[in-house]
RNA sequence: UGGGGCGUCGUCAAGCGGUAAGACACAGGAUUUUGGUUCCUGCAUUCGGAGGUUCGAAUCCUCCCGCCCCAGCCA
């Protein structure tokens, strides 16, 4: 009953829609009430500080997926008031990233410092109606006057100043009159709250510091909590969807706004995302690129959308990855699995077949032509016959898989072995008659087979068959290749779990990358292009190097290994032993 | 020991007072020229725990337990 009657009630509308989600409902329920005249306007509010993760892309696809669904719009805002940490690098990192993802914030690139005179602006209001002030208490200070959890702060000592006194203080701040950490712009709000944000929190701080945007104009910079609020203002957001962590600072963020009598967006928070076997804190991967675990951010073991993209992922997998994990508020943890999952699905639909010996076995067919060699039809992919098919050398010398043939095979194990037939993939079946080894170390360096020729095309004529079919590629023809074979970065399934005395990068996987450096690959390879992306049967998804493959040393990066139930029974074998 | 949040299958996650969706993972089986794909089948008498309200509770109330976040002039 596999008619396109039964795909298509598969995907009917009602079980095609996107799941639905707590802030879904939210936003419905304003609509409803009219609120916003039902406008639905969000942001991505990335820090350019360093480069965009899987977690990001949750964030990203949650906030321009919303727009999309609701006919509304998303802005690309950079959160940019810590200069000491913000670059343009990042900022062009960032937007290519968002980009490839698959989204498009238009002409809606904006910087919350472009903002900062109107920030300013606001600040001087906040200061004459009394609900700011300039402190000049020190860093430390400033932290012992704070109190603690459970015990109340105290006042600063110039917590009352005059407003004229706050005014001109304020303005020679701006002034370029006192060194960093002489004076900050201080929020008059209650100093014994026992939400710790709220008391009396830092707008405003001096850093003589060039920033990357506005160079020397401004020598203090406004902070977060203040400035995102009026972000979100200044650009009509009506639900400013964040993480968890700041789910307590939106006491500030209705305080800024409501002191201020500015457009009052929604602040929303969401739970982030957490993945297996990786980080996902800005933190810790800046400390894996500086410290050298990894080549850099791009580096295909990362979980950076750069990583992520050099590894072979498609923005259709990672898309379709933050859909099935949903939005909600508890902490979780998804398991890589279905990351893995969602990567095989997609580009088991779209990565052309090919062949490729990753750890080669010679092997001799005794009873072919010496000089004769042959072309096969291959087929290249089953799963789309519109992508047509390739011909195939064939030769009397051929390399097929060292793992795809064992001298004393155990009882599962139904590859090659001495005396037995197997077939070669869209060409014969082939019969192991000998085995040659290396004299020191017993190791099978080279197999004598025989061939039936009327096997062509991989079908016996009598119906016999084989249990198993062979990748293999022919040696003369075969390209030679250099593949990188990508693992887990981390051997714990949380590395952010340390035990006493160690570091998250003491979880590192030692095997996280593998390299092949004579790998042979059919010769249709040989003018693959950066970045495409072909499954190797019987092995995974591979892609070309965007950085490293060069047309005469073409390198080959594993992007996800098939499924492989073979060596889930060798495990769970190993396991009874 | 202050405040804010959160606890539904191994992992995510629906559920919104009418008797536990779905996905991944896992385990079987079928089909297969990829030990791939696809296709069947199984997988929470129970929702952190204990009471209570109700004809009826994962959903409402009370208490308890556990986990996460906050003491940056970071975001």
């Amino acid at each position: 009953m596999k008619d396109s009657t039964a795909d298509n009630k598969k995907k009917s509308p009602v079980e095609a829609a996107t799941p639905t989600n707590f802030i879904k409902q939210m936003i419905d329920e304003d609509i409803k009430a009219k609120k916003n005249e039902g406008r639905v306007h969000t942001r991505f509010p990335p820090e350019p500080n360093g480069y965009l993760h899987i977690g990001h892309a949750k964030s990203i696809c949650l906030n321009f997926g919303l727009a999309k669904d609701y006919n509304g719009l998303c802005n690309l805002r950079y959160d940019d008031t810590d200069p000491s940490k913000e670059t343009m690098e990042y900022v062009e990192a960032i937007k290519e990233d968002v980009r490839w993802l698959g989204f498009d914030w238009e002409d809606r690139e904006y910087y919350a410092s472009d903002y900062f005179e109107q920030l300013f602006e606001y600040a001087l209001q906040l200061i004459k109606a009394g609900k700011a002030y300039v402190d000049s208490l020190s860093a430390e200070e400033i932290r012992e006057y704070r109190g603690t959890l459970t015990q109340p702060g105290k006042n600063s000592p110039y917590r009352e100043r005059s407003i004229e006194e706050n005014l001109d203080l304020f303005e020679r701040m701006r002034a370029g009159e006192f060194k960093d950490g002489e004076h900050v712009l201080r929020a008059k709000i209650d100093m014994a709250s026992p939400n710790m944000i709220m008391r009396d929190p830092t707008l405003y701080r001096i850093k003589h510091v060039s920033h990357y945007r506005t160079g020397s104009m401004w020598c203090i910079y406004p902070m977060y909590d203040f400035t995102h609020c009026l972000s979100d203002s200044i650009e009509g957001i009506t639900h400013s969807i964040c993480t968890l962590e700041f789910e307590i600072n939106r006491e500030l963020y209705d305080w800024v706004l409501d002191r201020l009598d500015a457009y009052h967006p929604q602040q929303i928070e969401f739970a982030r995302l957490n993945l297996s076997y990786t980080v996902l804190s800005k933190r810790k991967l800046i400390r894996l690129v500086q410290e050298g675990h990894v080549s850099g951010w791009d580096d295909p073991r990362m979980p950076t959308i750069s990583g992520i993209r050099r590894r072979g992922y498609t923005p259709e997998a990672i898309r379709n990855f933050c859909e099935r994990i949903g939005v909600a508020k508890a902490d979780s943890m998804v398991d890589m699995a279905l990351l893995e999952y969602c990567l095989r699905e997609d580009l088991n639909k779209r990565a052309p077949r090919v062949m490729g010996v990753l750890r080669p076995l010679k092997v001799v067919i005794e009873n072919y032509p010496q000089d004769k060699e042959e072309e096969l039809e291959a087929i290249n992919n089953p799963e789309d016959p519109s992508m047509g098919t390739r011909k195939v050398p064939f030769a009397r010398v051929l390399y097929i898989e060292q793992d795809d043939f064992m001298e004393d095979p155990p009882k599962k194990f139904f590859r090659l072995a001495p005396g037995r037939e197997v077939r070669l993939r869209y060409a014969f079946f082939i019969t192991c008659v000998d085995v040659v080894k290396d004299p020191d170390s017993g190791q099978a360096i080279e197999l004598r087979c025989t061939y039936d020729p009327k096997t062509r095309g991989g079908d016996a004529p009598d119906g016999r068959k084989v249990k198993a079919t062979l990748h293999w590629v022919s040696a003369k023809h075969a390209i030679s290749a250099e593949v990188r074979l990508y693992d887990h970065l981390f051997v714990k399934d949380n590395p952010n779990e340390v035990e006493n005395g160690k570091d998250f990068t003491d979880y590192i996987n030692p095997k996280s990358l593998e390299l092949l450096k004579n790998c042979k690959l059919e010769p249709s390879l040989a003018s693959a292009s950066p970045e495409s992306r072909f499954q190797f049967e019987r092995l995974g998804y591979f892609c070309v190097d965007s950085k490293d493959s060069k047309a005469e040393a073409v390198v080959f990066n594993r992007t996800v290994t098939l499924r492989d139930t073979w060596a889930k029974i060798l495990k769970s074998q190993q396991k009874k032993d």
